[in-house]
DNA sequence: CCATTCGCATAACGGGTGTTTTGTGAACGT
DNA sequence: ACGTTCACAAAACACCCGTTATGCGAATGG
Protein backbone atom coordinates (compact mmCIF):
# COMPACT_ATOMS: atom_id res chain seq x y z
CA UNK A 1 0.00 0.00 0.00
CA UNK A 2 1.33 3.54 -1.64
CA UNK A 3 1.89 6.02 1.29
CA UNK A 4 0.45 8.65 -0.16
CA UNK A 5 1.06 9.26 -4.39
CA UNK A 6 2.08 12.64 -3.70
CA UNK A 7 5.39 12.14 -1.81
CA UNK A 8 6.19 9.38 -5.05
CA UNK A 9 5.68 12.15 -7.94
CA UNK A 10 6.98 14.98 -5.63
CA UNK A 11 10.23 12.82 -4.90
CA UNK A 12 10.18 11.73 -9.03
CA UNK A 13 9.92 15.25 -9.70
CA UNK A 14 13.48 15.86 -7.28
CA UNK A 15 14.91 13.39 -9.63
CA UNK A 16 14.05 14.69 -12.54
CA UNK A 17 15.16 18.19 -11.32
CA UNK A 18 18.49 16.38 -10.83
CA UNK A 19 18.52 15.46 -14.25
CA UNK A 20 17.81 18.71 -15.49
CA UNK A 21 20.88 19.88 -13.45
CA UNK A 22 23.24 17.65 -14.62
CA UNK A 23 22.41 17.94 -18.34
CA UNK A 24 22.07 21.68 -18.22
CA UNK A 25 25.94 21.61 -16.54
CA UNK A 26 27.50 18.80 -18.15
CA UNK A 27 25.26 17.58 -21.14
CA UNK A 28 24.24 14.46 -22.52
CA UNK A 29 27.58 13.20 -22.31
CA UNK A 30 28.16 13.34 -18.73
CA UNK A 31 24.72 12.27 -17.79
CA UNK A 32 25.17 9.21 -15.77
CA UNK A 33 23.09 7.46 -12.92
CA UNK A 34 25.99 8.22 -10.49
CA UNK A 35 26.02 11.82 -11.50
CA UNK A 36 22.57 12.43 -11.30
CA UNK A 37 22.49 10.57 -7.65
CA UNK A 38 25.43 12.60 -6.65
CA UNK A 39 22.99 15.82 -7.85
CA UNK A 40 20.68 15.01 -4.55
CA UNK A 41 23.44 13.44 -2.54
CA UNK A 42 22.08 9.98 -3.35
CA UNK A 43 22.81 6.78 -4.28
CA UNK A 44 22.20 4.89 -7.85
CA UNK A 45 19.46 3.20 -6.05
CA UNK A 46 17.45 5.95 -5.46
CA UNK A 47 17.65 6.84 -9.09
CA UNK A 48 16.35 3.50 -10.63
CA UNK A 49 13.69 3.44 -7.86
CA UNK A 50 12.08 6.32 -9.36
CA UNK A 51 13.32 5.23 -13.04
CA UNK A 52 13.69 1.97 -14.25
CA UNK A 53 16.63 2.53 -16.78
CA UNK A 54 18.91 5.78 -18.29
CA UNK A 55 16.85 5.12 -21.64
CA UNK A 56 13.34 5.88 -19.38
CA UNK A 57 14.87 8.68 -17.38
CA UNK A 58 16.41 10.31 -20.77
CA UNK A 59 13.19 10.31 -22.60
CA UNK A 60 11.95 11.78 -19.87
CA UNK A 61 14.15 14.80 -19.87
CA UNK A 62 13.19 14.88 -22.97
CA UNK A 63 9.31 15.13 -22.67
CA UNK A 64 10.17 18.00 -19.94
CA UNK A 65 11.88 19.88 -22.76
CA UNK A 66 8.58 19.87 -24.76
CA UNK A 67 6.59 20.25 -22.04
CA UNK A 68 7.84 23.59 -20.69
CA UNK A 69 7.83 24.95 -24.04
CA UNK A 70 3.79 24.15 -24.47
CA UNK A 71 2.98 25.33 -21.21
CA UNK A 72 4.54 28.60 -20.79
CA UNK A 73 2.62 31.11 -18.97
CA UNK A 74 1.55 32.72 -22.25
CA UNK A 75 -0.12 35.87 -20.68
CA UNK A 76 -1.42 37.33 -24.49
CA UNK A 77 -0.58 35.37 -27.35
CA UNK A 78 -2.25 37.30 -30.33
CA UNK A 79 -2.08 36.17 -33.68
CA UNK A 80 -0.08 37.96 -36.66
CA UNK A 81 3.04 39.90 -35.96
CA UNK A 82 2.72 40.51 -32.16
CA UNK A 83 2.70 37.07 -31.48
CA UNK A 84 5.30 35.73 -33.87
CA UNK A 85 7.65 38.09 -31.99
CA UNK A 86 6.20 37.21 -28.47
CA UNK A 87 7.04 33.76 -29.64
CA UNK A 88 10.08 33.63 -30.84
CA UNK A 89 10.71 36.12 -27.96
CA UNK A 90 9.86 33.06 -25.78
CA UNK A 91 12.21 30.91 -27.18
CA UNK A 92 15.37 32.66 -27.06
CA UNK A 93 17.77 32.61 -24.21
CA UNK A 94 17.28 36.00 -22.42
CA UNK A 95 16.93 34.53 -18.92
CA UNK A 96 19.47 31.23 -17.46
CA UNK A 97 16.11 29.60 -17.32
CA UNK A 98 15.58 29.96 -20.95
CA UNK A 99 19.85 29.43 -21.40
CA UNK A 100 19.29 26.44 -19.62
CA UNK A 101 16.72 24.55 -21.67
CA UNK A 102 17.94 26.04 -24.89
CA UNK A 103 21.49 24.38 -23.94
CA UNK A 104 19.94 21.16 -23.18
CA UNK A 105 18.09 21.38 -26.46
CA UNK A 106 21.24 22.15 -28.29
CA UNK A 107 23.15 19.56 -26.14
CA UNK A 108 20.84 16.85 -27.40
CA UNK A 109 21.57 17.28 -30.49
CA UNK A 110 24.70 14.88 -31.32
CA UNK A 111 22.60 11.99 -30.01
CA UNK A 112 19.49 12.65 -31.92
CA UNK A 113 21.19 12.78 -34.53
CA UNK A 114 23.26 9.22 -34.53
CA UNK A 115 20.10 7.75 -34.21
CA UNK A 116 17.56 8.38 -37.39
CA UNK A 117 14.46 7.89 -35.10
CA UNK A 118 15.03 10.83 -32.29
CA UNK A 119 16.41 12.38 -35.54
CA UNK A 120 13.02 11.79 -37.16
CA UNK A 121 11.28 12.85 -33.89
CA UNK A 122 13.43 16.14 -33.82
CA UNK A 123 12.72 16.79 -37.12
CA UNK A 124 8.72 16.59 -36.58
CA UNK A 125 9.31 19.05 -33.88
CA UNK A 126 10.69 21.85 -35.93
CA UNK A 127 8.18 21.18 -38.99
CA UNK A 128 5.43 21.85 -36.10
CA UNK A 129 7.22 24.97 -35.23
CA UNK A 130 7.32 25.78 -38.59
CA UNK A 131 4.09 25.43 -38.88
CA UNK A 132 2.99 27.57 -35.96
CA UNK A 133 5.41 30.55 -37.52
CA UNK A 134 3.66 30.43 -41.10
CA UNK A 135 0.18 30.51 -39.19
CA UNK A 136 1.46 34.04 -37.71
CA UNK A 137 3.17 34.74 -40.92
CA UNK A 138 -0.23 34.34 -43.26
CA UNK A 139 -2.16 36.14 -41.01
CA UNK A 140 0.14 39.07 -40.68
CA UNK A 141 0.07 39.04 -44.22
CA UNK A 142 -3.65 38.96 -44.55
CA UNK A 143 -3.66 42.08 -42.07
CA UNK A 144 -1.13 43.46 -44.39
CA UNK A 145 1.86 43.53 -42.37
CA UNK A 146 4.29 41.26 -43.97
CA UNK A 147 4.13 41.30 -48.07
CA UNK A 148 2.97 38.12 -49.70
CA UNK A 149 5.14 35.56 -50.71
CA UNK A 150 5.85 31.77 -49.83
CA UNK A 151 4.55 31.62 -46.24
CA UNK A 152 6.49 28.00 -46.27
CA UNK A 153 9.77 29.70 -47.14
CA UNK A 154 9.16 32.58 -44.69
CA UNK A 155 8.36 30.18 -42.06
CA UNK A 156 11.71 28.39 -42.65
CA UNK A 157 13.77 31.77 -42.26
CA UNK A 158 12.51 33.05 -39.60
CA UNK A 159 13.14 29.62 -37.45
CA UNK A 160 16.56 29.82 -38.96
CA UNK A 161 16.81 32.84 -37.65
CA UNK A 162 15.85 32.06 -34.11
CA UNK A 163 17.55 29.06 -33.81
CA UNK A 164 21.30 30.28 -35.12
CA UNK A 165 20.70 32.98 -32.68
CA UNK A 166 20.17 30.79 -30.22
CA UNK A 167 23.14 28.88 -30.59
CA UNK A 168 25.43 31.85 -30.77
CA UNK A 169 24.28 33.02 -27.42
CA UNK A 170 24.83 29.76 -25.51
CA UNK A 171 28.49 30.61 -26.57
CA UNK A 172 29.24 33.79 -26.25
CA UNK A 173 26.79 35.52 -23.69
CA UNK A 174 28.18 38.15 -23.14
CA UNK A 175 28.14 39.18 -26.66
CA UNK A 176 24.55 38.78 -26.87
CA UNK A 177 22.97 40.38 -23.58
CA UNK A 178 18.84 40.34 -23.42
CA UNK A 179 18.60 43.39 -25.07
CA UNK A 180 20.60 43.00 -27.89
CA UNK A 181 18.84 39.43 -28.61
CA UNK A 182 15.56 41.21 -28.80
CA UNK A 183 16.91 44.47 -30.71
CA UNK A 184 18.06 41.78 -33.04
CA UNK A 185 14.69 40.19 -33.32
CA UNK A 186 13.29 43.32 -33.84
CA UNK A 187 15.19 44.57 -36.38
CA UNK A 188 14.94 41.16 -38.53
CA UNK A 189 11.40 41.33 -37.95
CA UNK A 190 11.37 44.49 -39.32
CA UNK A 191 13.15 43.86 -42.31
CA UNK A 192 10.46 41.30 -43.22
CA UNK A 193 7.75 44.12 -43.00
CA UNK A 194 10.05 45.84 -45.73
CA UNK A 195 9.70 42.97 -47.84
CA UNK B 1 64.43 3.19 -39.54
CA UNK B 2 61.20 4.19 -41.27
CA UNK B 3 60.37 2.61 -44.17
CA UNK B 4 58.44 5.54 -46.32
CA UNK B 5 57.49 8.41 -44.71
CA UNK B 6 54.58 8.64 -46.91
CA UNK B 7 53.02 5.49 -46.21
CA UNK B 8 52.85 6.58 -42.60
CA UNK B 9 51.34 9.51 -43.34
CA UNK B 10 48.95 8.19 -45.51
CA UNK B 11 47.99 5.46 -43.13
CA UNK B 12 46.98 8.16 -40.50
CA UNK B 13 44.98 9.79 -43.47
CA UNK B 14 43.22 6.49 -43.24
CA UNK B 15 42.77 6.03 -39.41
CA UNK B 16 41.48 10.16 -39.42
CA UNK B 17 39.08 9.04 -42.47
CA UNK B 18 37.85 6.43 -40.29
CA UNK B 19 37.48 8.70 -37.39
CA UNK B 20 34.56 11.17 -39.76
CA UNK B 21 33.04 8.23 -41.17
CA UNK B 22 32.57 7.69 -37.21
CA UNK B 23 31.72 10.57 -36.21
CA UNK B 24 29.11 11.70 -39.44
CA UNK B 25 27.38 8.67 -38.62
CA UNK B 26 27.51 8.26 -34.46
CA UNK B 27 28.23 11.26 -33.28
CA UNK B 28 30.68 12.26 -30.53
CA UNK B 29 28.40 10.28 -28.46
CA UNK B 30 30.08 6.99 -30.36
CA UNK B 31 33.35 7.86 -30.98
CA UNK B 32 35.03 5.14 -29.55
CA UNK B 33 38.56 3.54 -30.21
CA UNK B 34 36.73 0.33 -31.03
CA UNK B 35 34.53 1.82 -33.44
CA UNK B 36 37.15 3.83 -35.24
CA UNK B 37 38.98 0.73 -35.49
CA UNK B 38 35.98 -1.46 -36.50
CA UNK B 39 35.32 0.93 -39.36
CA UNK B 40 38.30 -0.02 -41.27
CA UNK B 41 38.45 -3.52 -39.78
CA UNK B 42 41.34 -3.77 -37.38
CA UNK B 43 41.75 -3.74 -34.00
CA UNK B 44 42.13 -1.05 -31.68
CA UNK B 45 46.54 -1.12 -31.54
CA UNK B 46 46.19 0.13 -35.28
CA UNK B 47 44.66 3.10 -33.84
CA UNK B 48 46.60 3.65 -30.88
CA UNK B 49 49.80 3.19 -33.17
CA UNK B 50 49.04 6.18 -35.34
CA UNK B 51 47.10 8.62 -32.35
CA UNK B 52 48.20 7.88 -28.91
CA UNK B 53 45.73 8.79 -27.11
CA UNK B 54 41.89 9.62 -27.90
CA UNK B 55 41.91 13.59 -27.23
CA UNK B 56 45.00 13.30 -29.75
CA UNK B 57 42.05 12.15 -32.07
CA UNK B 58 39.52 14.13 -31.61
CA UNK B 59 41.64 17.06 -31.41
CA UNK B 60 42.88 16.05 -34.92
CA UNK B 61 39.28 15.24 -36.30
CA UNK B 62 38.34 19.21 -35.24
CA UNK B 63 41.47 20.70 -36.97
CA UNK B 64 40.34 18.77 -40.19
CA UNK B 65 36.82 20.73 -39.48
CA UNK B 66 38.57 23.92 -39.55
CA UNK B 67 41.25 23.09 -42.24
CA UNK B 68 38.51 21.60 -44.62
CA UNK B 69 36.48 24.87 -44.15
CA UNK B 70 39.39 27.38 -44.77
CA UNK B 71 41.33 25.49 -47.55
CA UNK B 72 37.63 25.00 -49.70
CA UNK B 73 38.16 25.98 -53.49
CA UNK B 74 37.47 29.25 -53.51
CA UNK B 75 37.06 30.05 -57.27
CA UNK B 76 36.52 33.90 -57.03
CA UNK B 77 36.03 35.53 -53.81
CA UNK B 78 34.25 39.46 -54.12
CA UNK B 79 33.85 41.72 -51.49
CA UNK B 80 30.68 43.12 -50.65
CA UNK B 81 26.97 41.08 -51.53
CA UNK B 82 28.45 38.88 -54.11
CA UNK B 83 31.38 37.67 -51.49
CA UNK B 84 28.72 36.97 -48.82
CA UNK B 85 26.91 34.92 -50.58
CA UNK B 86 29.54 32.69 -51.60
CA UNK B 87 30.89 32.64 -48.30
CA UNK B 88 27.42 31.78 -46.58
CA UNK B 89 26.82 29.39 -49.69
CA UNK B 90 30.11 27.48 -49.25
CA UNK B 91 28.77 26.40 -45.12
CA UNK B 92 25.48 25.65 -45.81
CA UNK B 93 25.01 21.56 -46.01
CA UNK B 94 24.47 21.05 -50.01
CA UNK B 95 26.09 18.20 -50.63
CA UNK B 96 27.10 15.01 -48.82
CA UNK B 97 29.93 16.17 -47.59
CA UNK B 98 28.84 19.48 -46.66
CA UNK B 99 26.09 17.55 -44.52
CA UNK B 100 28.74 15.03 -42.79
CA UNK B 101 30.84 18.09 -42.13
CA UNK B 102 27.81 20.23 -40.71
CA UNK B 103 26.64 16.84 -38.64
CA UNK B 104 30.14 16.37 -36.69
CA UNK B 105 29.97 20.40 -36.35
CA UNK B 106 26.62 20.17 -34.60
CA UNK B 107 27.13 17.12 -33.04
CA UNK B 108 30.23 18.86 -31.30
CA UNK B 109 27.99 21.25 -29.21
CA UNK B 110 27.14 19.43 -26.60
CA UNK B 111 30.44 18.38 -25.24
CA UNK B 112 31.86 21.50 -25.86
CA UNK B 113 29.51 23.28 -23.74
CA UNK B 114 30.01 21.19 -21.36
CA UNK B 115 33.62 22.49 -20.61
CA UNK B 116 34.15 26.12 -20.97
CA UNK B 117 37.42 26.33 -22.39
CA UNK B 118 36.08 24.72 -25.26
CA UNK B 119 33.18 26.48 -26.06
CA UNK B 120 35.20 29.26 -25.40
CA UNK B 121 36.48 28.59 -28.41
CA UNK B 122 33.65 28.14 -30.24
CA UNK B 123 33.08 31.51 -29.17
CA UNK B 124 35.76 32.79 -30.51
CA UNK B 125 35.85 30.97 -33.79
CA UNK B 126 32.50 32.50 -33.86
CA UNK B 127 33.34 36.12 -33.12
CA UNK B 128 35.56 35.38 -36.13
CA UNK B 129 33.02 34.18 -38.49
CA UNK B 130 31.03 36.92 -37.58
CA UNK B 131 33.76 39.82 -37.74
CA UNK B 132 34.73 38.38 -41.74
CA UNK B 133 30.78 38.74 -42.85
CA UNK B 134 31.03 42.44 -41.10
CA UNK B 135 33.76 43.17 -43.50
CA UNK B 136 31.51 42.28 -46.66
CA UNK B 137 28.40 44.12 -45.18
CA UNK B 138 30.54 47.10 -44.34
CA UNK B 139 31.77 46.76 -48.29
CA UNK B 140 28.54 46.53 -49.48
CA UNK B 141 27.37 49.31 -47.72
CA UNK B 142 29.44 51.44 -49.21
CA UNK B 143 28.89 50.18 -52.69
CA UNK B 144 25.19 50.76 -51.77
CA UNK B 145 23.77 47.11 -51.53
CA UNK B 146 22.88 47.61 -48.53
CA UNK B 147 21.04 50.31 -46.20
CA UNK B 148 23.40 51.91 -43.43
CA UNK B 149 23.19 50.34 -40.22
CA UNK B 150 25.31 48.87 -37.50
CA UNK B 151 27.41 46.27 -38.49
CA UNK B 152 27.75 44.35 -35.97
CA UNK B 153 24.43 43.46 -35.46
CA UNK B 154 23.38 42.68 -39.46
CA UNK B 155 26.61 39.74 -39.04
CA UNK B 156 25.17 38.58 -36.74
CA UNK B 157 21.38 38.28 -37.65
CA UNK B 158 23.51 36.90 -40.85
CA UNK B 159 24.89 34.57 -39.02
CA UNK B 160 22.11 33.23 -36.94
CA UNK B 161 20.13 33.18 -40.24
CA UNK B 162 23.25 30.49 -41.83
CA UNK B 163 23.54 28.47 -38.42
CA UNK B 164 19.41 27.83 -37.86
CA UNK B 165 19.15 26.95 -41.56
CA UNK B 166 22.29 24.53 -41.12
CA UNK B 167 20.26 23.18 -38.27
CA UNK B 168 17.49 22.60 -39.80
CA UNK B 169 18.31 21.06 -42.92
CA UNK B 170 19.87 18.07 -40.40
CA UNK B 171 17.23 17.37 -38.94
CA UNK B 172 14.62 17.26 -42.06
CA UNK B 173 16.78 16.97 -45.39
CA UNK B 174 14.05 16.30 -47.64
CA UNK B 175 12.39 19.46 -46.91
CA UNK B 176 15.43 21.45 -47.86
CA UNK B 177 17.07 20.50 -50.49
CA UNK B 178 20.04 22.18 -52.07
CA UNK B 179 18.17 24.80 -54.31
CA UNK B 180 15.88 25.53 -51.54
CA UNK B 181 18.50 26.05 -49.21
CA UNK B 182 20.10 28.92 -51.80
CA UNK B 183 16.49 30.32 -52.35
CA UNK B 184 15.94 30.61 -48.86
CA UNK B 185 19.51 32.57 -48.52
CA UNK B 186 18.67 34.65 -51.64
CA UNK B 187 15.83 35.34 -50.37
CA UNK B 188 17.28 36.70 -47.01
CA UNK B 189 20.31 38.68 -48.36
CA UNK B 190 17.36 39.92 -50.63
CA UNK B 191 15.72 41.14 -47.61
CA UNK B 192 18.59 42.81 -46.17
CA UNK B 193 18.98 45.01 -49.30
CA UNK B 194 15.46 45.81 -49.26
CA UNK B 195 16.52 47.48 -45.10
C1' DC C 1 71.90 -13.73 -43.64
C1' DC C 2 70.92 -11.92 -39.54
C1' DA C 3 69.80 -8.35 -36.19
C1' DT C 4 66.88 -4.79 -35.91
C1' DT C 5 63.02 -2.16 -36.40
C1' DC C 6 58.36 -1.44 -37.84
C1' DG C 7 53.25 -2.50 -38.17
C1' DC C 8 49.85 -4.25 -36.01
C1' DA C 9 47.08 -8.15 -33.67
C1' DT C 10 46.19 -9.94 -29.20
C1' DA C 11 45.14 -9.51 -24.78
C1' DA C 12 45.34 -7.83 -20.41
C1' DC C 13 44.44 -3.94 -16.95
C1' DG C 14 42.05 -0.52 -14.03
C1' DG C 15 38.22 2.29 -13.98
C1' DG C 16 33.55 3.76 -15.07
C1' DT C 17 29.02 2.37 -16.80
C1' DG C 18 23.98 0.61 -16.43
C1' DT C 19 21.70 -2.77 -14.07
C1' DT C 20 20.44 -6.22 -10.51
C1' DT C 21 20.43 -8.06 -6.00
C1' DT C 22 20.35 -7.85 -1.21
C1' DG C 23 19.73 -5.83 3.12
C1' DT C 24 17.48 -2.68 6.44
C1' DG C 25 15.09 0.69 9.01
C1' DA C 26 10.84 3.14 9.02
C1' DA C 27 5.96 3.58 8.06
C1' DC C 28 1.71 1.45 7.46
C1' DG C 29 -2.56 -1.63 7.92
C1' DT C 30 -4.84 -4.78 10.83
C1' DA D 1 1.94 -5.57 18.48
C1' DC D 2 3.12 -7.58 14.36
C1' DG D 3 3.69 -8.73 9.59
C1' DT D 4 3.85 -6.32 5.33
C1' DT D 5 5.24 -2.98 2.31
C1' DC D 6 7.83 0.81 1.17
C1' DA D 7 12.16 3.84 0.23
C1' DC D 8 16.51 3.66 -0.22
C1' DA D 9 21.60 2.35 0.85
C1' DA D 10 25.15 -0.90 -0.17
C1' DA D 11 27.27 -3.88 -2.83
C1' DA D 12 27.92 -6.92 -6.51
C1' DC D 13 27.51 -7.87 -11.58
C1' DA D 14 28.83 -8.00 -16.39
C1' DC D 15 30.16 -5.00 -19.76
C1' DC D 16 32.51 -1.33 -22.25
C1' DC D 17 35.81 2.24 -22.13
C1' DG D 18 40.89 4.13 -22.90
C1' DT D 19 45.30 2.66 -22.20
C1' DT D 20 49.24 -0.31 -21.89
C1' DA D 21 51.98 -4.50 -22.35
C1' DT D 22 53.32 -8.45 -25.15
C1' DG D 23 54.18 -11.02 -29.15
C1' DC D 24 55.23 -11.92 -33.86
C1' DG D 25 55.56 -11.85 -38.91
C1' DA D 26 57.45 -8.96 -42.45
C1' DA D 27 60.29 -5.64 -44.21
C1' DT D 28 64.86 -3.26 -43.84
C1' DG D 29 69.70 -2.38 -43.64
C1' DG D 30 74.35 -3.74 -42.80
Amino acid sequence: MPRHKGDHDARRRDVSAAVWRVLSTQGFGGLTMRAVAAEMGATTGLVTHYFGSKQELVEHALALLDERRQSRPRPEAPDGMAGLRAALADILPLTPEGAAGNRIWVGSWDAALGVPELAAGHGVRYAGARERIRHHVQVAQRQGEIPESDPDDLAASIQSFALGLIVQVLFDADAFPPERQLRLLDAFLASLEAG
